[in-house]
RNA sequence: GGGGAGAUGCCGGAGUGGUCAAACGGACCAGACUGUAAAUCUGGCGCCUUCGGGCUGCGUAGGUUCGAUCCCUACUCUCCCCA
């Protein structure tokens, strides 16, 4: 008698710090990584602005892409017939991706949710696309995507417990037809839980998540437009209610502090558009914070983004420089600043990981904390 | 020398008697951005303000009118055509 199969063959293991915290380590078909992990988001097949050469070299081993997006354009028979995912963008590392439940979310507009799916006139050609909880699944196989997210209902951030707990509900009906519909188990598919800022929906939401038994679980429905501290709230709450032997994945945040106040409560994965988002808008996420180079005041600053960062941009340019190419819509400015930040992200990430190492989070936590403008999160 | 057109805020450019501190662009200044419909979006952009409003203002100087960026006169300057 042979053993049905529930899980990914995605192996992971974790060991606990001498300050109880988390260090993990990853590993997928395409290749192992140590968490806490930062993931670059890029949605439609490329991290804006970056060649896949200079997310290897700064230490990228896994980004994100986008079930809604790829399938809108350029659609799943190209990237089928181009061999998949990673073949179709050149990228040989890992690849998470997201079901298309945030664009339930901020496409709120264009789309329709019942209890089978949910249906999107494509914000592209305005074409109808249905998403359920099968196909996407089955999408994700095709794209050989190595972590999988299921169809989730991420509601906006809204005081109205009776929507929050209806998209919770739903998203548990998906979660269990997303899990039936697996076909491939070299891939991981992961475990969303929703519940707004509500506890016992959280909680709820969790303990059915995880009967479910998926590879990994992953907070959703957060930075939704909710106040910071409720968001650290439902993170400090749930994070250590999630399986200790699972990857720990906090959809969508966020900005250095929110990462290293949820590492704090045990979240191994991280995933945010704000070093490309920002880059591309001409702020720099510095050690000090958050540093809009695009403003007069660095018109003649000769100091680099940041003081204290050693990346290629930082090593070489100036912000004067860097402001003029962003003032002059030169297409360099925007990847400048994009390199700088991912860089920053990526670097905090493997920081974050060598101090839980050496058993000194809590001080490197405290230490990057107050040297960082509160003001500017 | 003759004829014609025009001068508007940092720039371009609407406006042709009151609803104009003056449309719309651009430049400039600032803010936002958290599983990317975002190389995007929002706000400010004469001076002062207790944010109610007050003051100065459309080449210069006069004039007509209750009222002028808008009409008249002169001047200054710019551009075009003819000689």
């Amino acid at each position: 008698m042979t053993m049905k199969k529930t899980k990914a063959e995605t192996g992971f293991s974790v060991t606990k710090s001498r300050e109880g915290l988390r260090l993990g380590y990853m590993e997928t078909p395409h290749g192992g990584l140590e968490t806490p992990v930062f993931m670059p988001v890029g949605t439609q097949g490329s991290v804006k602005t970056f060649t896949p050469m200079e997310l290897e070299e700064l230490g990228s081993k896994i980004i994100l892409g986008n079930t809604y997006h790829l399938v809108v354009r350029p659609g799943l028979d190209v990237i089928e017939k181009m061999g998949g995912l990673h073949q179709f963008i050149s990228w040989p590392g890992a690849i998470l991706t997201d079901s298309g439940g945030y664009q339930v979310f901020s496409l709120a507009k264009l789309r329709k949710v019942t209890e089978e799916g949910a249906v999107f006139n494509s914000h592209f050609d305005g074409r109808q696309i249905f998403f359920t909880p099968e196909n996407v699944v089955e999408m994700q196989e095709k794209f050989g995507s190595d972590i999988m997210m299921p169809l989730d209902e991420c509601p906006p951030y809204i005081d109205d417990r009776s929507v929050v707990k209806k998209a919770m509900e739903r998203t548990l009906v998906w979660a269990r037809r997303s899990r039936k519909a697996r076909r491939d188990f070299r891939l991981a598919l992961f475990g969303i839980i929703q519940g707004g800022h509500f506890d016992e929906l959280r909680n709820e939401s969790l303990e059915r998540t995880v009967e479910m038994e998926f590879d990994g679980y992953a907070l959703g429905g957060l930075s939704v437009g909710e106040p910071a501290p409720l968001m650290y709230e439902m993170v400090e709450k749930f994070a250590p209610r999630m399986p200790w032997d699972q990857p720990r994945y906090l959809m969508g945040v966020g900005m250095p502090i929110d990462i290293l106040r949820a590492v704090a409560c045990g979240i191994d994965m991280f995933d945010c558009v704000i070093p490309t988002r920002y880059g591309r808008n001409g702020s720099a996420i510095t050690r000090g914070g958050l540093l809009v180079v695009r403003n007069g005041l660095y018109s003649e600053d000769p100091k680099p983004l940041d003081e204290r960062c050693s990346c290629k941009v930082c090593l070489r340019f100036s912000r004067a420089y860097i402001r003029h190419l962003l003032n002059a819509e030169e297409i360099l400015g925007p990847r400048l600043v994009s390199y700088h930040n991912l860089h920053f992200f990526l670097n905090l990430l493997a920081d974050i990981r060598q101090h839980i190492q050496a058993g000194t989070f809590t001080q490197f936590h405290k230490d990057f904390s107050s040297g960082y403008d509160a003001a500017q999160r």
